[in-house]
DNA sequence: CGATTTTTTAATGTATACAAGTTGTATTTT
DNA sequence: AAAATACAACTTGTATACATTAAAAAATCG
């Protein structure tokens, strides 16, 4: 394995990327340029090169004068997000069933082999990052350069979310992660038909499924409560 | 006015997004950091940094070891374009209308001011910028973050687009502009009375029109030929 | 004693020098 | 003469030193 500046350089965006997304680095965290330049062996001046790009794609905020932080997730941008994502997805799935080729649909079907993996003895943060990759294949393989800015910046906060509201190893949330996986298996078969139709509407399904489970997450005595009307309320 | 290093910053980021949403600098075109940091006052350090944030934003393509690039629009991206834009644009002005301040309904107004003023007797360039202040304004009411990466990626191409096809000084493109200036001012009512229906039909509208006029232009014979089916085929 | 100003400290922003890589050209070799 | 190779000029990438700005601490004044 080489170890020249520019693999430094890769290794400290990935670390970034994942402890980001498994909110080992949590929303506003500063970070610290020193202290990052020392440990990954990178002078400041790419070290903040790899700064900008991040906060290009969402992961940081940069602010003049002040230290980089990770993007805020505040609960307002859930209702944002569950409008743009299935949306989003379903234009996505429905062009990867289009263009996808032989070798993407490969690497999806590995990538749910990990996923499926990580169900069965990985922790929260292997199944959150195995997850996105699924999802991020299949933003390869609808190769639309104008939808796919915004598709990253959507799984950037969903693997952030399900980091959020997944973590509990409640029987539900458990059954909730075998059905997602199972949404994996039959986009996976769409993709490979080339059945557009089907993957737009699995996409709905797949956020729908999402979505039921924050709602159960953020107010689990909606449930008993006879039709109460539960607004959406910050948990502690 | 200050001219300070930030300012010359900003200075250098506004004209490369101008010059590159204007095609002065065409897609493909290498960029110079020993030139531009001459230009601008400014040393390759921070010039570089304006690079990696306008590469992010999909202005620039940056390669390892070789010069920044102006993004390339291949005509094959024309299909992708027309596929994402109705969708996120409809989007967006559904949000706008739910959501757009006083404020900012002021700043939507003052450009379409120029944009018409622009189509009186502005240059093509000043045309596609109004048009782009114009849109730009709308990304900025819908406050959707997930929506806007794709939204403003969508409108640099816009821009290209608009300054590659409507650059003939033709009576179809000046009804089709004046076509679309009016769109704009019903794009202004329906944000302004919060009709969400309506600010999403007219997003729909708006991009047929758009669409309309490259296919005129591309196969301009298309009209007199019997029913014939046109295939969309590269221009000289 | 509290508020405000000054001083100190530490971080971010920029410039420059140097290292590494790429491209074009000339020379050599077949 | 064509291809391959070696060299030179130039461009990009990185490190470090310096400048600038913000935050923190200390000192002064009301």
């Amino acid at each position: 394995m080489k170890d020249d500046a520019k693999s430094r350089k890769t290794a400290l965006t990935e670390h970034l990327k994942a402890s980001i997304l498994t909110l080992r680095l949590q929303p506003g965290s500063d970070l610290d340029e020193a202290h990052l330049s020392d440990a990954f062996g990178l002078s400041r001046t790419p070290l903040r090169e790899v700064f900008r790009q991040l906060a290009g794609e969402g992961y940081l905020d940069l602010r003049t004068n002040r230290s980089a932080r990770v993007t805020e997730m505040s609960y307002t941008t859930l209702r944002d997000f569950f409008l743009a994502a299935p949306m989003v997805y379903g234009a996505i799935l429905q062009l990867a069933a289009q263009n996808a080729t032989r070798t993407q649909i490969d690497e999806l079907k590995e990538a749910q082999q990990a996923f499926k993996a990580a169900l069965r003895s990985g922790s929260g943060e292997d199944r959150a990052l195995a997850n996105n990759r699924f999802h991020d294949v299949t933003g390869e393989m609808s190769g639309n350069v104008y939808l796919l800015p915004s598709f990253n910046r959507l799984l950037i906060d969903h693997a952030r979310i399900g980091m959020t509201f997944y973590r509990p190893q409640t029987t539900s949330i458990s059954d909730n992660l075998s059905m997602a996986s199972q949404q994996h298996d039959a986009i996976i078969a769409a993709i490979e038909a080339g059945d557009e139709a089907a993957a737009a509407q699995l996409a709905e399904d797949h956020w729908n499924l999402s979505r039921d489970q924050i709602e159960l997450f953020v107010m689990p005595d909606a449930l008993d409560a006879p039709m109460g009307i539960a607004p959406l309320s910050k948990p502690a």
